[in-house]
DNA sequence: TATTGTTATACTCTATAACTATA
DNA sequence: TATAGTTATAGAGTATAACAATA
């Protein structure tokens, strides 16, 4: 039945988001909450006047130095030519270093990356707000939730990069 | 102890993308899984030649008819200056109508947006590859992960519009 | 006059192709 | 000559401010 104001022209009620049709879609959810994770990453790492991928780029180079361009942009997700840009940045902040390869495994015109002394100690103190930005989301979702997030996600990208996925 | 191949100018060995410090970083997860997602989505509905975006504004107006566009640019998580864009493209494809409110509850300038017949069918054939997509994703994680997965997103998704993030 | 929608614009991110440099 | 890196450029996506239209 109907009731007496539903006219045609009446605007729809004003729902929360959640009651959406879109809530149960994967990738909505997934830019979403992507953009508001980046944004508080940002807002805590603002001093260091840093992006999440120029951060990823220093992360991953301190795990595993003297690695090779390609093998950075493929690991961190971003095209080799676009990865030049980010790396010039870092290398004028004199957060890294390219050196060429004197001998061994690459072939061509391989250059290895490294952090500097300089690169770091600003991790280190990046790290700290990092950590925070980390705990952060732990607290919110509780730490078996957390878990749980990481390994779906992490489940879904290993099944992404063995080509099951896009 | 040191091996004797552990010199200075040796390239690290290839990793799995896993085993790296940053799998443990829900943002960069994210990012990565995001990208992964809707790059399955664009494949399997490239012939309706169609943007999650603009699929989103479909989806919403189909469950909330004589919605505004200020409101459905807050629930699709774009600003109003760039759904106008959408919205245009969408209503030249004949896919949806912006009418004028006669009356009642909105203020201003406010327009409705409805589908049209056209863009309700248009809808109901895409759903049919978008549930493969969504079917797809079940079926990587299982059942009981993709609900967990949709559960904790929502979660973040919930407290980020309450302002507890970002 | 407050609210809603629109335009214009700029900035970032991403993608591609053509080019350079090196073992 | 195959591999690695670089340049240039184009296209999305996003953000902001100024402006126009309507109750």
């Amino acid at each position: 039945m109907r009731e007496k104001g539903d006219m045609d022209d009446e605007p729809t009620e004003n729902l929360p988001a959640v009651s959406h049709p879109l809530a149960s879609h994967i990738g909505f959810l997934l830019r979403r909450v992507q953009l508001a994770v980046f944004s508080d990453f940002q807002t805590r790492t603002a001093t260091f006047e840093i992006t999440p991928s120029e951060y990823a780029i220093l992360q991953v180079l301190h795990a595993s130095p003297r690695m090779q361009q390609n093998r950075l942009a493929e690991i961190i997700g971003v095209k080799p030519a676009n990865c030049v840009v980010l790396i010039n940045g870092l290398e004028k902040r004199h957060l890294l270093i390219r050196r060429a390869y004197s001998k061994k495994l690459p072939q061509g015109r391989a250059l290895a990356l490294s952090l500097t002394m300089e690169g770091k100690e600003f991790l280190k103190k990046m790290n700290v707000r990092v950590l925070e930005h980390q705990k952060f989301l732990v607290d919110l979702l509780g730490v078996r939730a957390h878990e749980e997030l990481r390994d779906h996600l992490t489940s879904l990208l290993d099944q992404a990069d063995r080509g099951l996925l896009g």
